[in-house]
DNA sequence: CTGAAAGCGCTTACAG
DNA sequence: CTGAAAGCGCTTACAG
């Protein structure tokens, strides 16, 4: 069933009925009914193979990715990059390319938007790290019917705005399910924050909320120390935070971001022992911790499957008019040991 | 780059470049080999979707399936077929086609192998529950050419096979560590398995072993209770059972299938409590434990994607002449209560 | 052994 | 407002 058996049924030409699926002008409301009446009737749906077989050559579908620098210690975000690349490579065939562009700090950010209006895109992939220009970049986009997609952080923003990442809330429930399970209501529980320069803690605070709020639900008592701490990597900890760990000793600590691994080397330099800990994020260190025994948990964000369906929840919408949901979750992905080399 | 090019630059035709391309007879060696330098050299690929377009209408990819039945408790089998499904309708525009077949016992699985062998299928997604009639199926199967995926499980059979399922010693392991972390050392373990009256118990002791395999690593010394108990849906735990459950008082269990529900019903009946619980697969009762805190963990064998990637692999591997892993893993996916919706 | 033509389902100028 | 024709990259009869 294709355009051509719609066009004979109506007894028009197929470019007239093609005018009418894309909503082209050009066609009297009288022949639009009946074409449009034909199409209800047939069940007929656009082969977007074939239709994209044409415009991958004339059309390109355009996208502009703005992420952190990829250097060093922001080495997480070759990830997502990566997940782009493997749904790019999947459809170039269907006429899709991308344009990689970076920021350092709001200001670039900032610039590298503008760059990008001045081109023509038909997506915008990044992140909601700087609100102000999140915001601003959603009206732009609005005026030029530019679809837009965050990853890896949700914030509140003016313009409806697309989302997809993990719950960082819930995935703070997780790690205190986890944790609890280990520790239970004997010792006592630290979370471990990180101030970063880079942009929001957003995804840190919601994993704390999350992970206190679980522990109310089993109805823990005592206080949970949390602090938020700011780590270099030429972590300290501070005198005021090894006496607590001596005297208190703690049974776990949570800790709400990728550095888990650094934790873990100061403890052992403070020859603190005997502590179950669970971190976000496969970086070499922290799985290398993981594999000694030294980390109990990660909770994986899966950086690399949120690029690629941005890509594919993009295309899909844009070649196939499927709508974008504000929300996509990324599952929540408890990695130890065992499933460190099978996921 | 097509095609086209191609052609132009070895001054032929693009219907030779094209026999060349699919190693169909009729070229002169001359011809193939300035052709084939020609490809290597402007690294030519062929456009897959522009192939199945023309052929999607013409020479259609045919998939025979043929998993157990999906009546009541073999509800299951449901789920890869819904991730087969998911997949066809991603690829319908390139031309597949699937036929579903159902077994209920051995002598039907060979029947409908033989009526597969009838029909011209390009591949046929199955089980290895049988092991002579799996490797009858290999046998025939390499004669006409014809690909076969394994599902759920992983068996050793004469020719070589290609596998997606979950790898069940390794998911033992991290029950094993799950549960370990619940209880330590001062509780016994208890293993239940079940025997089945469909098949192969391969993964139920491939996940046991695992699990006692990881009990060794951490050096727990008291033997560990392995039951083999066939469970019914109105199972009843054996006297011998029982009494064993309230003299030891074992802290953990672990039910290396999907009826860790069933337990629990048990256990409450007997009034039995303070048991920590792993069992495996995401059916709505073992849900709805999960989600009273009846049990523990779920390992997630994630039978949609199962299903989904036979389906995109073997499209992979005859539209793209992609090659076929003997082995695709699926993680080992831990579902807890707060993981489970947002999955 | 090789080429020219028709066609897969859709899109786009162009002509009227 | 509408249609006929050319073309996206590839495949397939058919002709020679």
């Amino acid at each position: 069933m294709g355009i051509k058996q719609i066009a004979k049924l109506a007894n028009v030409s197929i470019g007239t009925v093609d005018r009418v699926i894309h909503k082209r002008p050009g066609v009297s409301k009288e022949t639009e009914k009946k074409i449009l009446k034909i199409i209800e009737e047939t069940g007929y749906t656009k082969n977007t193979t074939a239709s994209r077989l044409k415009l991958a050559s004339i059309k390109k579908i355009k996208f502009a990715v703005l992420l952190p620098e990829t250097k060093k210690e922001w080495n997480y975000w070759k990830l997502p990059i990566q997940g782009i690349n493997n749904a790019v490579s999947e459809l170039k065939e269907m006429g899709v390319a991308v344009d990689f562009l970076h920021f350092k700090d709001s200001k670039t950010y900032s610039k590298e938007i503008d760059a990008i209006f001045l081109k023509e895109y038909n997506a915008i992939i990044t992140v909601p790290f700087f609100k102000t220009e999140s915001n601003i970049l959603l009206q732009k986009a609005a005026k030029k019917q530019t679809s837009v997609v965050f990853l890896d952080t949700e914030i509140d923003l003016e313009n409806n705005a697309h989302f997809i990442r993990q719950n960082s809330r819930q995935a703070g429930k997780v790690a205190g399910r986890l944790l609890y399970g280990l520790v239970g209501t004997d010792g006592e529980y630290l979370i471990i924050n990180k101030q970063n320069d880079k942009g929001t803690l957003v995804n840190n605070t919601q994993r704390e909320e999350g992970f206190k709020e679980f522990l109310k639900t089993v109805h823990y008592k005592k206080e949970i120390l949390s602090k938020s701490y700011y780590l270099k990597n030429d972590f300290k900890l501070s005198s005021e935070l090894i006496t607590w760990l001596k005297t208190k000793t703690p049974k776990g600590i949570f800790v709400t971001n990728s550095k888990s691994h650094i934790l873990v080397k100061a403890l052992k330099k403070e020859g603190i022992t005997n502590i179950q800990i669970i971190g976000f994020d496969l970086n070499e260190d922290n799985i290398s911790c993981l594999k000694n025994e030294e980390i109990n948990f990660l909770i994986n964000q899966q950086p690399i499957l949120q690029g690629y369906m941005a890509i594919k929840n993009l295309f899909n919408h844009i070649a196939k008019q499927e709508t974008l949901k504000t929300n996509y979750n990324i599952p929540i992905d408890i990695i130890l040991k065992e499933n460190l080399l099978t996921s």
